[in-house]
RNA sequence: GCCGAGGUGGCGAAACUGGUAGACGCACGAGACUUAAAAUCUCGUGACCCUUCGGGUCGUGCGGGUUCGAUCCCCGCCCUCGGCACCA
C-alpha cells in the first residue's frame, strides 16, 4: 500500500498558494514577461475534463515559464453575459444574474481544485459594469470613426432564440447555439465596419507564423477575397427596342473575377432583391406577372438558396443593357442563384465559360458564345458553342473579343480592367466574402448599446461622462421575441445630450463577442476605472505570447479580436498589430467517441476524478494520452496509469531522498563513479534536455511526461541494482550509502520532481519540502544540464548491409570513423553478408549508423 | 470543386535535421512476493517463417521515383477529418 495521499496533499499545497497569493504578476521593467492565456470561460454551470483539458495546457506551459524566469501573467476571467444565463432566468422566474454567480462560484472551486496557477486577483467579469462601460466606450469611439453605424438591413433572425445572429454565427443554414433555421428579417441594425480592415486582417495571417495552419485557413477562406472588376452597363429605356436611347440615370454594375470572358457575356442576371428589379417590374407590361415570380423567388427557403440545393431558375425583366466592351445590348433576366449579399447583387452571365451561366443558358435557350479557346499542343478541335455540353473555365487565349483578340487569359484580365477604367465605364477591383459584423441583440443580458435616439437630433452617443449606461433591473423575464430593454419605460425615456428634449435610449444589446474580443487587454489593467486599460501596461505585458482554446473559435472571436486589436492601435491604445503571438487549439475530450454533453450523458467530472485520483493524477493523465492539440477519447484506464506512476514517484522519493546528501549547486562530480551511476547521471541530463526542449518551444507535453517515465524506470532499475530497498527507514538506509550513490541518486531525483511540477505541482511541491528544500516550488529554478554529461560515453551503432540492419556496435561516444569503419566490417554477422561479394562502398555517419554497400 | 491537416502494432501514441520504426503508456500474457487475492516488482508482447542458442522475410494507406539508406523528400492515386462553396 503506498501512503501517497492526494486529496490531503492538495489541500494543503492550493490553502498554501492561495495564502501566498503565489502566482500574482505584478509588472517588473526590464524582466522578461511572458503572458499565457487561456480562453476565457463561458459560466454555464460545470466543467467537465474536457473544458478544463485547456487550462491544464496553459497551467504547465505557465508554471515551466515561471520556473524559467519569467515574469508571467495567467489571469482567469469569465464570459458572462449571453442568452443561456437569460433563457434559464426565464425558466426559473429568476434574474441571469442570480445564474451567472452561481456558476461562476461553482465553476471557480472546480479550477481551484485542479490547482491552476492563476492570479486569481486579477479575476474579471464581463456582465460587471465596470467592465462592460468599456465595450461602450470603445463602441463609441467607433461610432465617431464611422466604425459602428446602423442600417436597415436583412438579417439573420434565430426564432428560437429570438435574436439576431451575426453571419459567422449561422451554421449551415442554423442557429449555431441551438441549430434552428435560420429566418431573413428587416430590422434597424447596428454594424461594425470589421470590412475596413478585410485587407489587413488577410495580409496579417502571413506573419502568424506560430498559429496551426488549420485556423489560418479557415480565416482566409471566412475572409474570401476575390480580385476581379467592376464593370457598368447601362440599361436601355424601357420600351426603347431597337432605338437609340438610353436611360442616363440606371446602370447595372456587375463583379466579374473573369473579365477577359466579358465579350462573352450575352445576357445580364439581377438578384431577386436588387433595387432595380422591383423598377422595371413597375414598368413593365404585365407588373402582376413578374412580381408574383418575383415573390416566389425571394419566398425560397433561405437556407436552399444559400447552399444552392435549388433549381435555377429566372425569368426575363423585358429590359436590356450594353455590354460597354461589345456595345451590343444583351437581356436582363432575374436569377434565384444570384446572391444580393455578394459583390453587387448582378452579375454578367458567360454561358460558355461559367458552368452555372451555361446551364441556365441551355434551360431558357439563350446564346452561347465561345471568347476563349484552350491551346492544345496537340492540334484537338476547338471549341464549338453548338456542340458544346459544358462550360470551359480554363485558361486558354481570347477569340472574338475585339481589340483583345489573341491574348492570353494570363495576361488578359489586367489590360481589360485598364480599358474599363479608361473608358470610364469600370475598373480593377476586389471582393470580400467577409461582412460587417451586426452586433445589435434584441436581449437583455448584454452590453446595452450607448446611443440615445432623438426626434430632432437624430443619433446621439451617450456623453463618456454618462457611462457606464446600466442594465436596469427587471422583474420578470417573459420570453417574448422583442428586446425586453424596450418594455422598461424607466430605461428607454430619458432627454437627449445635444439638445435635452426627451428622447429615448436604444434598446439593443451587443453581442457577446464584443465583450471577448478585448478581454485579455483588461487583464493587463482590470480594474482601472479611468480608461479601458493603461496603454504603458498593455506595452509590457502584451502581446499575448501562447493562446490557447478551442478551435470552434478560429473564425468568430479570433477574428473579432484580431479586428479590435487594429482598432485599438488606431486609437493609440496599442502598439502591436496581432494581438495573439502564438495559438495552440486543443483538442476535444470526447467519450464513447462523442463530445462530452449534458444530454448525452457522457460527462467526466472532474471532482470525481479528483475525489478517486486526485487532481495531479487527472491533470498528468490529460497531458500524457497524446500531443494538446490531438483530440483524446477518455479512459479510466487510462487515468488509472497515470495515478500508478505517480504513486511510483512518491514510493521512489518519499523511500530513497531523506537524509541524501544535498546535491544542489553544481551537482555532483562525475570522477570516481563507475560506469552505472554515471549512466544514472547521464540518464538525468539527457532528460533534462529532452523535457526542456518538449516544453518549450515545443509544447509538446506528452512526450515530455514520457521521458520523465523513463527517467523514474531507469531509478527504479539502478535502485534494485544497488539494492536500495525502498522499503521504510529511509533515512537509515540513505546514510548508509556510498556518498557517490547518495549523491548521483539526488541530483536525479531533484530534477525529476522540478520539471514533473509544471503537471503535477502539489504532489511535487509536497516532495520538494520532503527533500528539505524551502521557498516553494513557485521559486525554484528550472533545472540545467551540462552536454557532455547528458551525451552518451558509449553509443550503439546500427550496422548495416545494403540498408538492413545486420549488427549493432557498442563503441565510445568518439571512436573516429576509421575506427568504426574497421569494428563495423569486423563483425561476423556482417562478415557473413558481405561474404564473396563485392564491397562497393562504406557509409559511415559519425556517431549514427555503418552502411556497407555490397553487390 | 477550392484550401488545409492527417493515414504508423490490439489501443493512445513516439521517432526533433533523410540514419536502429514502434520510445512512453493502456490492454494482455508469464514470473516473483502472498495461505490466497489485491497492490507492488521483474520479464515478454508488430506480422509471418525456419527454429537450437539464434536467424530470416515482410512491415509506417496504395503505386512509382530519388538515395548507400525514406514514416520523413518528389510524382501519381486512395481514404479520413476540418474549413469554404451557385461567391460570379
Amino acid at each position: 500500500m503506498s501512503d501517497y495521499d492526494p486529496q490531503a496533499i492538495e489541500k494543503k499545497w492550493q490553502r498554501r498558494w492561495a495564502d501566498e497569493r503565489a502566482f500574482e504578476a505584478t509588472e517588473e521593467p526590464g524582466r522578461p514577461k511572458y503572458y499565457c492565456l487561456v480562453m476565457f470561460a463561458y459560466p454555464s454551470g460545470h466543467a467537465h475534463v474536457g473544458h478544463v483539458r485547456n487550462y491544464m495546457i496553459g497551467d504547465v506551459i505557465a508554471r515551466m515559464k515561471r520556473m524559467r524566469g519569467f515574469n508571467v501573467l495567467h489571469p482567469f476571467g469569465w464570459d458572462a453575459f449571453g442568452l443561456p444565463a437569460e433563457n434559464a432566468a426565464i425558466k426559473n422566474r429568476s434574474h441571469p444574474e442570480t445564474w451567472t454567480r452561481d456558476n461562476i462560484a461553482h465553476m471557480k472551486g472546480q479550477l481551484q481544485r485542479l490547482g491552476i496557477s492563476y492570479a486569481w486577483e486579477r479575476e474579471l467579469a464581463t456582465c460587471d459594469p465596470a467592465y462592460y462601460r468599456w465595450n461602450q466606450w470603445l463602441f463609441l469611439r467607433m461610432f465617431e470613426r464611422g466604425l459602428a453605424y446602423r442600417r436597415r438591413s436583412t438579417v439573420n433572425w434565430c426564432p428560437d432564440c429570438a435574436t439576431v445572429l451575426a453571419n459567422e454565427q449561422v451554421v449551415d443554414g442554423g442557429c449555431w447555439r441551438c441549430g434552428s433555421a435560420v429566418e431573413p428579417r428587416d430590422l434597424d441594425q447596428w454594424f461594425l465596419r470589421i470590412t475596413e480592415y478585410a485587407d489587413g486582417l488577410l495580409d496579417g495571417i502571413e506573419r502568424l507564423d506560430e498559429w496551426p495552419a488549420k485556423v489560418l485557413t479557415m480565416q482566409r477562406n471566412w475572409i474570401g477575397r476575390s480580385e476581379g472588376a467592376l464593370v457598368r452597363f447601362a440599361v436601355e429605356p424601357a420600351g426603347s427596342e431597337g432605338s437609340a436611347g438610353q436611360d442616363a440615370a440606371a446602370e447595372i454594375e456587375v463583379f466579374t473575377t473573369r473579365i477577359d470572358t466579358i465579350f462573352g457575356a450575352t445576357f445580364v442576371l439581377l438578384a431577386p432583391e436588387h433595387p432595380l428589379v422591383s423598377r422595371f417590374v413597375d414598368e413593365a407590361p404585365d407588373p402582376a406577372g413578374l412580381r408574383k415570380q418575383v415573390q416566389e423567388f425571394r419566398a425560397l427557403d433561405r437556407t436552399d438558396r444559400l447552399t444552392g440545393a435549388i433549381e435555377k431558375e429566372g425569368f426575363d425583366t423585358g429590359r436590356r443593357c450594353i455590354n460597354p466592351f461589345t456595345g451590343r445590348p444583351v437581356p436582363i433576366w432575374v436569377a434565384n442563384f444570384v446572391l444580393a449579399e455578394y459583390g453587387t447583387g448582378a452579375v454578367m452571365a458567360v454561358p460558355a465559360h461559367d458552368q452555372r451561366d451555361f446551364e441556365f443558358a441551355r434551360k431558357y435557350g439563350l446564346p452561347v458564345e465561345v471568347v476563349i479557346q484552350p491551346e492544345h499542343p496537340d492540334g484537338g478541335e476547338p471549341l464549338d458553342e453548338a456542340a458544346l455540353d459544358a462550360a470551359y473555365a480554363g485558361p486558354g487565349v481570347l477569340v472574338g473579343s475585339g481589340e483583345f483578340t489573341g491574348r492570353p487569359t494570363a495576361r488578359a484580365p489586367a489590360e481589360m480592367a485598364r480599358a474599363a477604367e479608361q473608358g470610364g465605364f469600370g475598373r480593377a477591383a476586389v471582393q470580400f466574402r467577409l461582412k460587417d459584423w451586426g452586433v445589435s441583440r434584441q436581449r437583455y443580458w448584454g452590453t446595452p448599446i450607448p446611443i440615445i435616439h432623438c426626434e430632432a437630433c437624430g443619433l446621439q452617443p451617450v456623453p463618456d461622462e454618462d457611462l457606464p449606461v446600466e442594465l436596469p433591473q427587471v422583474a420578470e423575464f417573459s420570453g417574448r421575441g422583442d428586446s425586453p430593454l424596450a418594455q422598461i419605460p424607466e430605461f428607454v425615456d430619458t432627454t437627449c445630450p445635444s439638445c435635452g428634449r426627451p428622447a429615448r435610449r436604444e434598446t439593443d444589446t451587443m453581442d457577446t463577442f464584443v465583450d471577448s474580443s478585448w478581454y485579455f487587454y483588461r487583464f493587463c489593467d482590470p480594474t482601472n476605472g479611468e480608461r479601458a486599460f493603461d496603454p504603458g501596461t498593455v506595452r509590457y505585458w502584451g502581446p499575448v505570447d501562447f493562446y490557447i482554446g478551442g478551435v470552434e473559435h478560429a473564425i468568430l472571436h479570433l477574428i473579432y479580436s484580431r479586428f479590435f486589436c487594429r482598432v485599438f492601435k488606431d486609437l493609440g491604445m496599442v502598439e502591436h498589430e496581432e494581438p495573439f503571438t502564438r495559438l495552440l487549439t486543443q483538442g476535444m475530450v470526447l467519450r464513447d467517441g462523442a463530445v462530452m454533453s449534458k444530454s448525452k450523458g457522457n460527462v467526466v467530472d472532474p471532482d470525481r476524478m479528483i475525489a478517486s485520483y486526485g487532481a495531479d493524477a487527472l491533470r498528468l493523465y490529460e497531458m500524457f494520452v497524446a500531443p494538446p492539440e490531438k483530440e483524446i477519447e477518455w479512459t479510466d484506464s487510462g487515468l488509472e496509469g497515470s495515478f500508478r506512476f505517480l504513486t511510483r514517484v512518491w514510493r521512489l522519493v518519499t523511500r530513497v531522498a531523506p537524509g541524501l546528501p544535498d546535491a544542489s549547486g553544481n551537482g555532483v562530480d562525475g570522477r570516481g563513479l563507475d560506469a552505472a551511476h554515471r549512466a544514472l547521471r547521464r540518464k538525468t541530463h539527457d532528460t533534462i534536455r529532452r523535457v526542456s526542449g518538449d516544453l518549450d518551444p515545443r509544447a509538446h507535453l506528452n512526450t515530455a511526461v514520457s521521458a520523465l517515465m523513463e527517467l523514474v524506470n531507469e531509478l527504479y532499475a539502478f535502485c534494485e541494482q544497488h539494492d536500495v530497498k525502498l522499503g521504510p527507514a529511509p533515512e537509515a538506509r540513505a546514510a548508509a550509502l556510498p556518498a557517490g550513490t547518495g549523491a548521483v541518486l539526488r541530483e536525479a531525483i531533484e530534477a525529476l520532481v522540478l520539471m514533473l511540477s509544471p503537471f503535477t505541482p502539489h504532489l511535487c511541491e509536497e516532495l520538494w519540502e520532503r527533500l528539505g528544500r524551502t521557498g516553494g516550488l513557485c521559486a525554484a529554478a528550472w533545472p540545467g544540464y551540462e552536454p557532455a554529461v547528458a551525451r552518451a560515453e558509449e553509443i550503439v551503432v546500427p550496422v548495416q548491409v545494403n540498408g538492413k540492419l545486420r549488427a549493432r556496435l557498442t563503441v565510445p561516444a568518439g571512436i573516429v570513423e576509421q575506427d568504426l569503419r574497421e569494428a563495423a566490417l569486423a563483425e561476423s554477422a556482417v562478415r557473413a553478408h558481405t561474404a564473396g561479394r563485392e564491397m562497393v562502398r562504406v557509409v559511415v555517419v559519425r556517431g549514427k549508423l555503418v552502411n556497407v554497400v555490397v553487390r
